[in-house]
DNA sequence: AGCAATTAATTAACGGTGTTAGTAAATATA
DNA sequence: TATATTTACTAACACCGTTAATTAATTGCT
């Protein structure tokens, strides 16, 4: 019985090809797939302007439908969740920005000048496409827009400030700009850290405890003694 | 009228607290703060616990009122909305994380092993009160739960990884572990544009490409030569 | 102790969300 | 033209945050 409706089914497709390209109306199917493809392109678009006009978490179905001129179950037509609209644009936005490191670095010869430029290009793409990085990158939960609105945010600050300051007076580098460096010091370690809890495991299949002596030791013992010394 | 309505509020309050010292009932008063305070502790209490077993993302308002055996509307009589209630949290979080990094800190004498202390603080605290670390940061926004899962993310990362392989090739410091300073290095840009990002314009009011000048500059010409030279 | 005033807690609703079953209309096939 | 299939819709379900109106309980006062 199964392998009847499995065969069944593949006669079928297999008709429908055929006359595909044998009937008088050929265009019909075309056509059809056209209109579909339309259909889910303007989704996305309506979703994409809808997003950049009131931010991910005011998207809605509804609002998409209306938009469209469709009801709502034309979306899911299309779509199998809400989540599946929202994973097109994660994995767009991953395309998108790879493109844009992948042209700077051909640019430049030098690796050391490569380095240096996608760099830059992967700041300005967070700024310019900022609904995307927010979207790729999990951030923006309710209530979390501003976190300078914390208090208690300047007194955890603040334990950082006082230590990486004492830090550079301790060492050679007297004219450092020592807010800058507080916050390029805070920003890193909250970097290393959320990446690592956003890639799990990865690189490697170790545990946060083996990446806790890897890459902090690296972090600690390396890079600031670039900053202090 | 207005002066009058003042002093009138006044003179309630003063007549308030005066009974409640001189009455009968005088333990009434106290009775019901803490009934109240009783009530509240047990939403936040209940909240945290459904946080913890639902995650942010599916915490209600009914979930917290059925918890606490009261109705919905009594948890508005003692948080505003659902985003004061995030608020506690989220505050309480920096508060933590804040008192953990001083007591880190207050174990050293040292500047530098107080620096290498605190990192590594930050980032157990991280893992281990990660419900904590997420609101705080903003992180887990819907669909983007693993980023490993994320086809083109590997594409994206495979510019970066390339390109400073060659760097480090091309150095002096030829048993690195390729892959680990890869992730490390993402990670840390990735830091710098995010909390840029969460914290707009501070320190001192620059704007975001005065802050890429700056910031980048260090991170590109100082940070990164501890790495590969 | 009993009544009025106040406070506490509830029910039920409003407008919104994601999602889907069932139905009517349009279209293609025979 | 009659049948089958695709297409789109209405209407519903079960949630969500929030609040107005109402009832129950408690308190203060005579």
């Amino acid at each position: 019985m199964h392998v009847y409706t499995c065969i069944s089914k593949r006669f079928f497709t297999f008709a429908n090809a055929v006359r595909k390209y044998s009937d008088n109306n050929m265009g019909i199917v075309e056509r059809k797939e056209r209109q579909k493809r339309e259909i889910r392109d303007s989704i996305l678009i309506s979703a994409w302007q809808l997003v950049n006009e009131e931010g991910w978490q005011n998207l809605s179905i509804r609002k998409i439908a209306d938009a469209i001129e469709y009801s709502v179950p034309v979306v899911y037509d299309h779509f199998e969740n809400k989540e599946a609209i929202l994973t097109v644009f994660n994995r767009q936005g991953f395309q998108l920005l790879g493109d844009k490191l992948r042209d700077t670095k051909a640019k430049h010869s030098d690796a050391k000048k490569q380095l240096d430029a996608i760099t830059y290009a992967y700041w300005d793409f967070a700024f310019e496409q900022r609904a995307f990085y927010q979207l790729m990158f999990g951030l923006g939960m309710p209530g979390c827009e501003s976190l300078a609105t914390v208090p208690e945010l300047s007194a955890f600050i603040e334990v950082i400030n006082t230590t990486v300051e004492q830090v550079i007076k301790d060492g050679n580098n007297k004219d450092a700009n020592l807010r800058l460096k507080v916050h390029s010091f805070w920003s890193m370690i909250h970097g290393l850290v959320s990446i690592s809890l956003m890639v799990p495991p990865s690189p490697g299949n170790v545990t946060h405890e083996q990446m806790n002596k890897m890459v902090l030791a690296d972090f600690i013992k390396g890079f600031i003694k670039g900053l202090i010394e």
